[in-house]
DNA sequence: GTTCTTGTTCCAATATTTGAAACTTGGTTT
DNA sequence: AAACCAAGTTTCAAATATTGGAACAAGAAC
């Protein structure tokens, strides 16, 4: 399926554990494996050790192993996004009083990695690290308009066009004439096109030559929200996403140009140290 | 390093990616590899292709990518004991006002799952995945004091016996019988052996058959809280702890169970649909 | 224009992965 | 108690992927 080598493979093996949402048998996987039983056992045995998997021996099964929150932990704190974004969802939600979320796009999906609800205290991993589609939400289309050509070409190919309410753009032409308006506009609405009920204004995170960091969106319900009361969110949610994008520019240079910068003072640079 | 074959080469350069907090171009990870360039650089395009890493054109660098968020997501959801601590870590946390970690055993270190904090909202991934020592925290030490024999020897082996503070129990005798204590006793403090201030009490999460899943904690300030608050406070933890781990075994039964049952009925058997 | 430094590609030698089949294990049926 | 069966584990020669020295771009610095 991904094709990368055995690498490749072994991802596929944890995926498709993944897929599973509870612990699962070495039967079962078997089953639906592209893998004969020796390799399927081979790759779990390593996926085991280097502990991508928990292997239950009280019910043989195995499940997502810790590591993997290890290195998301990781993952989450080394993002030039995430971290540095912050401190200004924390004052954007306190200031608008709606639930904000902080998204990326991952593999055509919509990967929220931040969220604040104004009312219900914070939920965990349960919202990081949560996925949704891209062409039915307020941050996914955000993101999707601001994209260069080729990569949103591909991605509108990766689609599945699922019509969740009647207010969803199920084909691909609908969507593209969509994208257009968000560019015009700057930013995008979701008219209740993922969820009945659920409207959200967003707007893309880019840097200063115009790649999309990430996105932003303010949610709120039909019943106690309205479009005109979200229009009127806009400036703050703006600045507030350039205000994101520049402190990740600044943020992220350092770490290549700090080096460079101490170097380019003193003529003669060594490596290391 | 892991030996794992490719697999465990690809995870041992992920970690040295994992390892620098920040993004990290190909030179300097090179300059610390094993590996030789080609080599090196034929597992970075691997990993990003496969976006457990995430290549930034404009700096060169390499960071962990977004599909480890996703992964973990799926890690922690699936786990037997993170969501259903949840609900428990809530209720805990509400009637003691305290804050309360969740963790468990990983590669000989205290893995923290979940948290509450009582006064300030709840941290994201800066809380979950975040890694701590376990010879000298709370959690910690009633972890391993439940272990079996010969895992306790192995992870008693891989602690750094660093000493933190003047109470850190800082040579595997004194933590062996630091250990024995905490058995009988049935549960664990942490007498600023970590943190200079923080005191902590904690116990272990046992399944029926005496397995450790996890561990439970109630940290305090010196400032703020002596030991005799946190030891009129030993039933409270100990009855979640022990409602956790039920509910923990009662649901990770029927995963293996259901398909049982339902084919014992039906003598004989296919395999697949 | 030349010289570094940094990153990328080639390709034959080499080590790893592959998977059919045989084997072990633990439980169930006759 | 023996035979049976399903689930999991190991084996080994053939097929395949990985390896890494060295040559090759592409920029920046001199």
């Amino acid at each position: 399926m991904s094709g990368d080598g055995t690498v490749g493979k072994a991802m596929d093996v944890l995926d498709q554990v993944a897929a599973f949402g509870r612990p699962v048998r070495f039967a079962t996987l078997l089953e639906d494996s592209p893998f004969p039983k020796a390799t399927l056992y081979r790759f779990l045995q390593t996926l085991t050790n280097q502990r991508l998997l928990a292997y239950d021996p009280d019910h043989q099964t195995y499940s997502l192993g810790v590591r993997l929150v290890r290195l998301a932990h990781a993952a989450w704190n080394q993002s030039s996004l995430a971290p540095i974004a912050r401190p200004h969802l924390d004052a954007l939600s306190r200031r608008i009083g709606l639930t904000v979320h902080l998204a990326q796009l991952d593999h055509g999906q919509v990967l929220y990695v931040d969220k604040r609800n104004a009312t219900q205290p914070v939920e965990m991993f349960s919202d990081a690290g949560k996925i949704g589609p891209a062409y039915c939400t307020g941050v996914g289309k955000a993101m999707l308009a601001f994209l260069p050509e080729a990569e949103q070409r591909q991605m509108l190919a990766q689609q599945s066009y699922h019509r969740f309410t009647e207010h969803t753009l199920a084909d691909p032409a609908s969507l593209r004439a969509e994208l257009a308006r968000i560019v015009a506009r700057g930013h995008a609405y979701d008219r209740e096109e993922h969820e009945p009920g659920i409207i959200c204004i967003a707007v893309p995170i880019l840097s200063s030559r115009g790649h999309v960091l990430g996105g932003l969106s303010i949610t709120g319900s039909t019943r106690t929200t309205g479009f005109d009361q979200l229009d009127a969110l806009v400036p703050d949610l703006g600045a507030t996403a350039q205000a994101i994008a520049a402190e990740a520019e600044a943020w992220r240079a350092p770490a290549y140009l700090a080096q460079k910068d101490g170097a380019l003072g003193q003529s003669n640079r060594k490596t290391g140290t």
